[in-house]
DNA sequence: TATTGTTATACTCTATAACTATA
DNA sequence: TATAGTTATAGAGTATAACAATA
């Protein structure tokens, strides 16, 4: 398992002087720097419950969407449908989701009583990560950086 | 090569109904969409000069800091030691960096001249991805943005 | 004929452990 | 004894192509 990223560079409480250079103004870095902090503190958190974020993104998808077929579901989160299987395959051997035949070939997802309750206890633990954000960029500022992600994902379409 | 990433749902220009459950409201998962975006169009703008995103950040850090060693400059990009090697090993084959024995065991990093003339050649490639990021979001919800991730990278220390 | 789910495969990124040569 | 660089290895995540079964 994946446990932690590389360590920043110290320089007693100062920025790093090497990263004054232009890497400090763009946003790939700084995206990529903040997305691997904050799933790092992510994963710490759901690690009692043995979730990692794309598995907690399921139960999460298919919470509030039951019934949601397979490819709806992976094209929503972004998952390639091959990439989607041994995921699905995965949750669905720890008896967490139910794969239930829509017609022939489309399968509907839906959480087991016990994808309910590992899900809950997700959550619990989500919101001691989400209060732990917050404490560091404040309620405004996180419903502002999600405004200005969203914008931002549209360069994929 | 990495070409694309999973085609976002498309729903006639509405949003996806089913993302409007919690997950748009968690930070994580605001960032990851954000920044695989973000790096999908710098890899695709980048492509010309066939340089990944890891590999320009390296680049620009060694232009700015003729001489720093691996062990700092890897530690600054938050690259594992063992992982930079490679990487740099392949960016010295394709006579982009010099590794320069400081002593016996420290090596310091310079861009050739061939490596300068390709950085130019990125960062005038990379000009144009930035405008597009700029015409998206805004030039100061860019600053705020980097100065949000930036304090949420603090998670990781 | 197009779609759904699947298998196979490969590359990138990140992680750890252990080694060597040197300071 | 600690550090810098290296090698080996493993686990996620993401990508493509091709297939069978079904609509």
């Amino acid at each position: 398992m994946r446990r932690k990223q590389a360590e920043p560079a110290e320089f007693e409480g100062q920025a790093d002087p090497a990263l004054q250079g232009p890497l400090q103004q763009y946003v790939g870095y700084a995206l990529r720097r903040a997305q691997l902090a904050v799933f790092q503190d992510v994963i710490a958190t759901l690690a009692d419950v043995d979730l990692r974020p794309a598995q907690f993104s399921v139960l999460i998808l298919v919470d509030a969407n039951p019934g949601i077929v397979q490819s709806h579901a992976s094209a929503s989160l972004g998952i390639q449908k091959a990439n989607f299987v041994p995921l699905l395959t995965e949750l669905e051997r720890r008896g967490l989701i139910d794969r239930v035949a829509v017609d022939g070939r489309t399968n509907g997802l839906f959480l087991t009583r016990k994808g309910r309750a590992t899900l809950k206890r997700a959550n619990a633990l989500h919101t001691v990560h989400h209060a732990r954000v917050d404490a560091i960029i404040g309620t405004e500022n996180r419903e502002q950086l999600i405004e200005i992600c969203l914008k931002l994902a549209e360069l994929a379409r």
